[in-house]
DNA sequence: TCAACATGTTTGGGCTGCCAAACTTGTCGG
DNA sequence: CCGACAAGTTTGGCAGCCCAAACATGTTGA
C-alpha cells in the first residue's frame, strides 16, 4: 500500500494527457490545431485550454507556431503517442478478449489510458499479437468466442453471483494466488 | 460526445473510494477503524481524513460508532465491495491472462479500480470464470501460457516494435476516423 | 473604413483534496 | 489530581482544473 496516489507523480495529469492527445489528433486530422479547436474537442472553454497549454508550453511539451498554431515537441509527441497506444491496446483487450461492446471498451480505455503502467501495456500488446497469430486456429477462436459470450453473458448488473463468488475466492487466496482449482 | 471527464460524475471520487475500501479493510483486518488508522493506511494526515469522512458521513456512506469507531452504511458497504471486487478482477486479469507480475498488476488495478465500468468488470469476471472452468484442459493452459510468455516477453520498454505496429493497425482500422477524442 | 465575429488571454470564483499547525478531548500512569 | 500523549477537529494555504466574463487582437464583409 505504499503509494496509492502514485498516479499523481505521473509525467502528465489526466487533463494534460487529453490536451496532448487532442492536439496530436487534430494535427493528424485537419493539419493544424488551435486553442479553440482543442477546447471544442475537449468540451471545455478556451480560457481553460489557454491556461493549461501555457503550462504545457513551459514544460516544453507543446510548441506554438508563428501564427497561434499548436504542435508538440519531441517529448510531447512521445508522451501523446504512448498514451494513445495504451488506449488502443486496452480498448482492444476489452473488446477482443472480454467481448465488451466497442463504445464501452473505448470509454473505459479512455479513462484509464494514462494510468496503466508501461509493463501492463506492453504485456497487453504482446498478448494481442500472440492472439492474432493463432487466430487462424478455428478451435481457439471458437473457445475465445464462447469465453466472450460467457463474459458478456450477464448484461444485468455488477457484480453477478458467479463474478462475486470468484472475486471472493481471489481475495481470500490473495497471498500466492494461482489459478488452479485442483 | 462521450464525456472524457465522465469519471468526475462517479458515485465516489478516487479519494473517497480509497477511504471506503480502507475502512472496510481495517474492519476485516483488525476489527475496528478509526480516523488515525485510515490516515496511516492512506499515508495522509488525520486532518485530511477527518474532513473527507465528514463529507462521507453526511452522504450516508460512513457511520461513526459511539466511541469514534468507524463503519460503513449499507450503501457504503455496497460501494466499497464493488470497488474491491473490481480491483481483484482487474488484478487477476492482468496477472492470470496477461502474465503481468502480481505487484504491477495490483498497482495498476488499484489505479483504475474505481474507473472501470460495471459492464467491463462483469465481463472480466465472466471471462475468468470461463477460463477457470477449462483450466483442466491442458491444451488451453499450454496455449495460454505461451501467450503469457509472449505477453511478458519484452520487459524492455514500452512500446515495443511489435506492440507499436499492432497499435498502429488497430488505430487505422478504426471504422470512422475516430470522431471522438473522447 | 468599420462593425461584427472568431480567437486568444486574463482574472476572479468555485470545488476537491492535501498539508501544517493550533486546538479540543479523552485516557492513563504516577 | 495532573501532566503527557494519542486521537479528532478546525482553519488557513496551496495546487490542479474548470467556468464565466471582461478584454485584446485579428480578419472580414459591406
Amino acid at each position: 500500500m505504499s503509494d496509492w496516489r502514485e498516479f499523481e507523480q505521473n509525467p502528465v495529469s489526466h487533463s494534460a494527457a487529453h490536451h496532448l492527445t487532442t492536439i496530436q489528433w487534430l494535427l493528424d486530422d485537419q493539419g493544424y490545431a488551435r486553442v479553440s479547436d482543442v477546447a471544442r474537442h475537449l468540451g471545455i472553454t478556451r480560457g481553460s485550454v489557454s491556461v493549461t497549454l501555457k503550462g504545457l508550453r513551459q514544460r516544453g511539451l507543446v510548441v506554438e507556431d508563428d501564427h497561434k498554431h499548436l504542435s508538440l515537441s519531441e517529448e510531447g509527441v512521445q508522451i501523446a503517442r504512448g498514451i494513445r497506444t495504451k488506449r488502443v491496446l486496452i480498448q482492444a483487450l476489452f473488446r477482443e478478449v472480454l467481448g465488451v461492446p466497442d463504445e464501452v471498451a473505448e470509454q473505459d480505455a479512455c479513462k484509464v489510458e494514462h494510468l496503466i503502467s508501461d509493463q501492463t501495456a506492453e504485456a497487453t500488446g504482446g498478448f494481442l499479437v500472440g492472439l492474432e497469430k493463432i487466430s487462424s486456429d478455428s478451435q481457439w477462436t471458437h473457445l475465445l468466442e464462447s469465453l466472450q459470450r460467457l463474459a458478456a453473458a450477464t448484461p444485468a448488473s455488477f457484480p453477478g453471483s458467479a463474478t462475486q463468488e470468484l472475486a471472493l475466492r481471489l481475495e481470500k487466496k490473495d497471498p500466492q494466488g494461482e489459478d488452479q482449482p485442483s
